[in-house]
DNA sequence: TCTGGGGTCCTAGGACCC
DNA sequence: TCTGGGGTCCTAGGACCC
């Protein structure tokens, strides 16, 4: 049996010529992915129990090939656990630059069958095929068309779920993976989802998974048997609402094709609790470079900055500030998030973890001189003015206008702006 | 076994304004 | 002298996903 046949096998429920009109959603997700790119160029590997991810002492499982999942290996599991499950897995550090690749070639493929592609993550989508019918043929077809190309252009295998709609879609390529492919008519959506446990549905994590078990809510079956007020009783408002209707197969969110950054992070975990004050700032001056300088490339700027500390107990505090004026401007993040960290530091505790987020993200698509600046860095302010100078001459005055003027509104506390400015250097 | 790094979304409380 | 209600913004924390 070919693996090919093993993934159709799969599809008890939909016997050839079934009736799939109405499964118009693709859910498409590649198998293993970071383990299956690394065994492109270590292919006497295959078949044999494989991890990508941090091999040093906090490291976790980004990734596990199926023969390692059999021995209990999960992803974001501690690396220790993980070669203590399976002491024979071979053990291959991340390389994400590569993931991006095979993920633009993957999402190339897509684009070629429709233009409705809704990336969810490096190596998952939706497509919306309901326009690519006359082109391609049925979902089972398209979807098998995908699989075919997807292996010709990267090597790698996917697996694809087809439903009417996404959460559906989505379950149905976990259920058939590796290398399967499963579609799930609409008629056939609420018998097959109400023999699932709560655990299978989008959102059911531990936390609510166990809060619901408590209440003696164990199957999807049984939560759509409970009434809607009780789950946002023990849930909240949005959860049990969305959670029911997700028990009975209604789930109208569209396949959209762009969505915005929200926020913008780095952070990082020491390989030992750092207790020096000193050691996280100089942290932190890294992390709001890097911040600032994908705001600039992505032509945002934030409005919130916000510092992220984690104790050896493993407890974690979160600190922002929101910014008079928008920034891009490391000086201007770094400065905000040192704050934050006086004043969350002040008992010089152990740090295991620290980060810095900005947020609030406003598009901005002309340049600023604060931009600029920060470009040319500390000691080359005079270059910076001559760039301002010469965007100025290129774009004209309003498109260089200073940062500050970005802004929304005033501090509450009064307080001017923080936004710098080529002709105001301070080396602080 | 001891827990990464990048994100999104939700809730709740308080300040503030009208 | 005592007391509104609604709306928006900001902050903190937590759950969840890949």
């Amino acid at each position: 049996m070919t693996r090919k046949d093993f993934g159709e096998r799969r599809t008890g429920m939909t016997p050839a010529g079934l009736d799939d009109a109405s499964a118009m959603i693709l859910h498409v997700d590649m198998d293993a992915f970071f383990v299956a790119v690394e065994l492109l160029e270590r292919p006497e590997l295959l078949g044999t129990p494989v991890i990508v991810g941090g091999a040093s002492g906090r490291g976790v499982v980004s990734s596990a090939s199926y023969e390692a999942r059999r021995y209990g290996v999960r992803s974001a599991m501690p690396m220790a656990r993980a070669l203590q499950l399976c002491p024979s897995a071979v053990v291959l550090e991340g390389h994400m630059h590569k993931y991006r690749e095979a993920s633009e070639r993957i999402m190339r493929v897509f684009g070629e069958i429709t233009p409705l592609v809704e990336p969810l993550s490096i190596d998952e989508a939706f497509l919306d095929v309901s326009g690519a019918g006359r082109m391609f043929g049925s979902p089972t077809e398209i979807a098998r068309l995908i699989r075919r190309r997807v292996k010709h252009e990267t090597g790698l295998t996917c697996s694809v779920g087809a439903a009417s709609t996404k959460f559906v879609a989505k379950l149905a390529s976990s259920t058939c993976k590796p290398d399967g492919l499963l579609v799930i008519p609409a008629e056939e959506t609420v018998p097959y989802l109400h023999t699932l446990p709560v655990g299978a549905l989008w959102g059911v994590g531990q936390a609510t998974g166990d809060a619901l078990k408590r209440r003696g809510i164990d199957t999807v079956f049984e939560l759509a048997h409970t009434p809607v007020e009780t789950l946002v009783r023990i849930l909240g408002r949005a959860s049990g609402e969305r959670l029911h209707e997700l028990a009975w197969g209604r789930d109208d969110r569209r396949v959209v094709t762009e969505r915005r950054e929200k926020s913008v992070s780095h952070e990082q975990t020491f390989a030992h609790d750092e207790p020096s004050h000193a050691a996280l700032e100089r942290e932190v001056r890294a992390q709001a470079d890097a911040v600032a300088q994908r705001l600039r490339r992505a032509g945002l700027v934030a409005r919130t900055v916000s510092i992220k500390l984690r104790w050896a107990d493993f407890t974690t505090l979160q600190r922002s500030r929101t910014l008079s004026d928008a920034s891009d401007t490391g000086r201007t993040i770094f400065r905000v998030a040192r704050e934050l960290l006086d004043e969350a530091h002040e008992d010089g505790r152990p740090v295991r973890l620290i980060g810095v987020r900005a947020s609030d993200l406003v598009e901005t698509g002309t340049a600023t001189s604060a931009t600029l600046w920060d470009e040319h860095h500390d000691d080359e302010w005079e270059a910076a003015e001559r760039a301002v100078d010469r965007a100025t001459e290129r774009f004209g005055r309003e498109a260089v206008r200073p940062a500050s003027l970005l802004g929304r509104r005033e501090r509450r506390d009064g307080r001017q702006g923080l936004t710098e400015r080529p002709n105001a250097p301070d080396r602080g």
